[in-house]
DNA sequence: CTGAAAGCGCTTACAG
DNA sequence: CTGAAAGCGCTTACAG
């Protein structure tokens, strides 16, 4: 009997296109089909140029027909690359079951879109930092690099990332862009965004203003919002006293107990700057609850601009980080390391965003307005709406006196 | 010279550990330092029994020193199996790069932990209806299965669970369970919710009740909630008007629109039920624009309980779907599946979850009094704090005339 | 308990 | 433009 003319045996494959096939089709099955050799159903379908366009076009057709797909496993393992990215999330303050940081949600819908745009898949993995993380995914080739997100205390983070260099691992880690820090990060500029918002507060007549978020060095974004705030303040002739800064990490209820903590201290305020947007809406629920309103007795801003900030009762001033810049920018600064291509770490820029909680907006008049209207006339509508407060309308900062 | 003991040749292994290795090491590089063959590396580091116990622990030891990890394309091409499980997001109504519904962000959070649980790893993926999805992450054995979530037009929906069924591809969706559903799925007890909900309301006094959210065919999980509403207030002898229902998908956007609309028909309503937490935020927004106060002129109760229900203002009262439990189910039906043990769909129950949005909780004249007392005292604080509303504080019924 | 060997399904020099 | 061959790094019968 002759060998078999190109390097596979018939086997079961004769017959109409599935009839007879055991599991999924391979290489062999469309090669077979299509009368060619294995390699060049390969090279077909991998988009090399090497191949006639006739027969390309013969092989493409088998395939669809057959439902055939490369397998990728055997195709990262002999190219020796995943076409795959790994998100790596630390939840350090909140290990137990509660929810995610809405920041850190609004990034991984943007990095995912980014993966794909680029052809790659993503893997997501929420770590604890007692893991063994700065290893396992590259090391066992099931992603091409790693991109490193959340929060936590910096100085354990750091030696890891050293070992993450040291091992010749890819990867970009969202986060404060530091002088002396390993490997590439992409950050939002804190410095800058604390400071538009001091500067803004100041300009709606705020004078003492309170900073709740954790500003040691284990918190270097916070840290650094803190100090563009400051900066702002001494550049108007104030100071950032101590007795109005209170640590809180990123939740609504460190927010609330920092809140309280700080009307405990009887210290006159006439504003919060909080230093995340879950942070604020924890303090507005505490001063709500201690019967005191923003942003008539106290103004209240954020940061990050996560979506429910929008939704807050005044709605929410805050900064923006533009995720979805920051998703594609993390996304093609990892493919640039991949690839062996210069890369360097980036600062994007914070935004403003100016609603109703610092008193801008929506003056108080017409709020008042508006209440006794509704007093007067309950649900029953036809009313011309009452315009929505333009997000980012023009201010002349409030005179206040204390 | 005599060829090498145990099949693998010296090559550049000499030396410390770590010298001389070109690129990562393989379990042939461990072989040749513990001087056992490659199978027995491999069956100690796959916590085979079949290993001595010492000869495992040195084993181990070297491998941990070598930095080494089992190269997952190699072993999941010889077990062809991938330890892999993909999480498919449909976004239909929101294909823009706008925010994902933090419902579904939720479930994302519960899933990848369940997933780490059980030792797999993630893959996540946006979809179009549009894409060629049905095939790709299974055929190309990049997953073992796929977890299917996103609401989204029905019909199209349903013929492509139907080519996956056909396919043989392991699925669990997230969405109603219907009588001739493809496939297994897991789903929240909507027509139950939405049954206490309307039955809630109702025992809260409120009689004509609005039903924000589209239910058509295509939008199963809304039109269950909405039926389990209308069988409450037919119980409590109440009709639920069609003037009084508007369709919406689930955005903020669209329950402002939603609101706009049922307004501008000018029938008197004294609760509004939306459909989701999402449209019930939109919804509170229109209300504030028009001069309503929720709850004293109309209450508000949405479905989900996402995470800024809480926040908010007033807080809302929803229906919780256990978005862990679920998470947990569908890893753990799915990891049945692909174990070719039996599976079945699941309908979650529904939990009321009762703020003050309802006009339950904290009564309109302590609110009152919170509001006269903080427009005489600006922020000088040290005031005993109102307790916070409990969440689900009995609540006797206001009996309210129109 | 251990080793030698086959083979998972590809990609990619190498040779024409 | 195409084919024959090697080999990516494992797992797993098979034989002792």
């Amino acid at each position: 009997m002759p060998a078999p003319a190109l390097g596979y045996t018939a086997g079961d494959l004769q017959g109409n296109p599935t009839a007879g096939m055991k599991g999924k089709a391979t290489s062999f099955d469309i090669a077979y089909r299509a009368g060619v050799s294995q390699s060049t159903v390969s090279r077909a379908l991998s988009g090399s140029p090497l191949v006639n366009a006739q027969t390309r076009q013969r092989i493409e057709r088998i395939a669809r027909e057959l439902n055939y797909k490369v397998d990728k496993n055997a195709s990262n393992l002999r190219s020796q690359q995943s076409g795959t990215l790994a998100l790596l999330f630390f939840e350090d303050p909140t290990p137990d079951e509660s929810h995610i940081n809405p920041f850190f949600l609004s990034m991984l819908g943007s990095i995912t879109r980014a993966c794909a745009r680029h052809g790659y898949d993503l893997l997501v993995s929420f770590q604890q930092f007692s893991d063994d993380w700065h290893a396992d995914y590259e090391d066992s080739r099931k992603a091409d690099g790693l991109i490193l997100l959340g929060y936590g205390d910096y100085m354990p983070y750091c030696s890891k990332l050293e070992k993450l260099v040291a091992q010749g691992t890819h990867f970009v880690r969202w986060g404060p862009v530091l002088p002396d820090q390993p490997g590439i990060s992409i950050g939002c500029d804190n410095h800058d965004g604390g400071k538009a918002m001091g500067a803004h507060l100041v300009a709606q007549g705020r004078r003492r203003i309170a900073f709740l978020g954790t500003i040691t060095p284990d918190c270097p974004e916070f840290l650094a919002r803190y100090r563009g705030h400051a900066e702002a303040l001494a550049a108007a002739g104030l100071s950032a006293p101590a007795a109005l800064q209170v640590d809180a990490i990123s939740t609504e209820e460190a927010g609330y107990a920092a809140a309280c903590t700080l009307l405990a201290r009887r210290q006159p305020f006439d504003a919060i700057f909080a230093a995340s947007d879950l942070i604020a809406m924890g303090a507005m629920q505490a001063l709500a609850d201690h019967g005191l309103r923003v942003p008539e007795d106290v103004a209240v801003t954020g940061f990050d601009d996560i979506p429910m900030a929008r939704f807050a009762q005044p709605p929410l001033t805050t900064v923006l980080q533009d995720t979805q810049r920051a998703g594609e920018l993390l996304v093609e600064t990892l493919l640039r390391l991949i690839r062996n291509e210069p890369a360097e770490s980036r600062l994007l820029p914070a935004r403003l965003v100016i609603r109703r909680s610092c008193g801008a907006g929506g003056s108080p008049s017409a709020r008042q307005g508006a209440r006794a209207a509704s007093a007067r006339s309950p649900a029953h509508p036809g009313k011309t709406p009452r315009r929505r407060a333009p997000a980012r309308s023009p201010s002349a900062p409030r005179p206040r006196t204390r």
